[in-house]
DNA sequence: GGGAATATTCCC
DNA sequence: GGGAATATTCCC
């Protein structure tokens, strides 16, 4: 469906920057996917309609989940559950808009704008979030978090030297740790094989 | 499908550590599938085989893969390309045995074994520890020299976020890591202990 | 054969 | 709504 990405040198590294991941990409399955299947939904008279855009073209609506699922998600997914389908909306970033409908957006996603398609991608899980028993250590490094909001680059940009030097440390440590562990569990396997062997040994004498 | 995994303590250390991810849990579905499809390909006489065991009952032959491609993938998965299986055979460790057909094999997947399955899981990617992480280390060293010729800021300022949430990545890893260590450290250790009473016990009352 | 991105499922 | 495991695709 899609064609490969052709690779242009324009021999100017900002206009490189800014087609980044713009119009030379196509965009995800799932997007294109979705929009080709409001495109068709959005064609069928009021009264029978199951899928549409809103009346302002900024969002959709899923009017029937039911028929939704059995009807349309199979003809361009690999499966018929409605749960899937809004867990990648979700993925992608769009927000249900309604308590009354199942009515969806995302500042990219609109009628008769496909090629914005492209400019949407799928939320990345950040490694902020971690195991409780891990949680003291990610304490330690607190500040890291925060700084998503991201209002000021050029202080950023020193902020993020300082801290991508401070987690190459880490990292360094972590794996000496790691290390450590290694060479202790080889040890204690060691140890076990070594006491069940006598284990045996003494028995064996001593019968 | 499965039922949920049931917690059971034996009060014994060494029971515990040879049930790691054992007998208690239900197999992935790829597995599950695959060895129901050998069960059913098996049945049909010699000349019709699509897919069955081999003679010995240690691994499978796909006699025809466009055939089983076409008829018997997609009842079973939500694809119908030989690749994707192949792919998914790979993850779970399978080996391909002959390269005159496609015969795969696997320790634990063996005709009328179904309670075997169980023991085989997704090859994880795991970053063994000295050689990989040394080699990392330098590469990442290596551009990063480069880049501090800063041509263009912005460029460089993608680069370093790009940088910083992979290395908050590669920290949660490493610490998950660490995490499993320690774990396996202390079943080790409760094992040792468990291995030395016994032999004094024994000791004592063989004495 | 396997790394990595995307899709689907399952579960909190 | 989203984390995480598994499945599917794409690409080397």
């Amino acid at each position: 469906m899609c064609e490969k990405v052709i690779e242009i040198n324009f021999g100017d590294s900002l206009s490189n920057l800014s087609l980044k991941a713009s119009s030379l990409k196509c965009p995800p399955p799932f997007l294109l996917k979705t929009y080709e299947l409001l495109e068709e939904g959005s064609e069928v008279e009021d009264e029978m309609k199951i899928v549409s855009w809103n009346e302002e073209g900024n969002g959709f609506v899923v009017w029937s989940p039911a028929e939704f699922s059995e009807l349309i998600l199979p003809r361009f997914f690999k499966h018929n559950n409605f749960s899937s389908f809004i867990r990648q909306l979700n993925t992608y970033g769009f927000k249900k808009i309604s308590s009354k409908r199942w009515e969806f957006q995302h500042e990219k996603f609109q009628k008769g704008c496909r090629h914005m398609l492209v400019e949407i991608s799928r939320k990345k899980c950040e490694p902020s979030v971690f195991p409780s028993y891990l949680k003291s250590c990610s304490e330690e490094n607190g500040m890291a978090n925060n700084s998503s909001v991201e209002e000021n680059n050029d202080n950023n940009h020193e902020l993020l030297m300082e801290e991508n030097k401070n987690l190459k440390k880490e990292r360094m440590e972590l794996q000496m740790q790691i290390a450590e562990c290694k060479a202790l569990e080889m040890k204690l396997l060691e140890c076990l094989s070594q006491c069940m062997d006598r284990q045996q040994n003494k028995v064996r004498r001593l019968c």
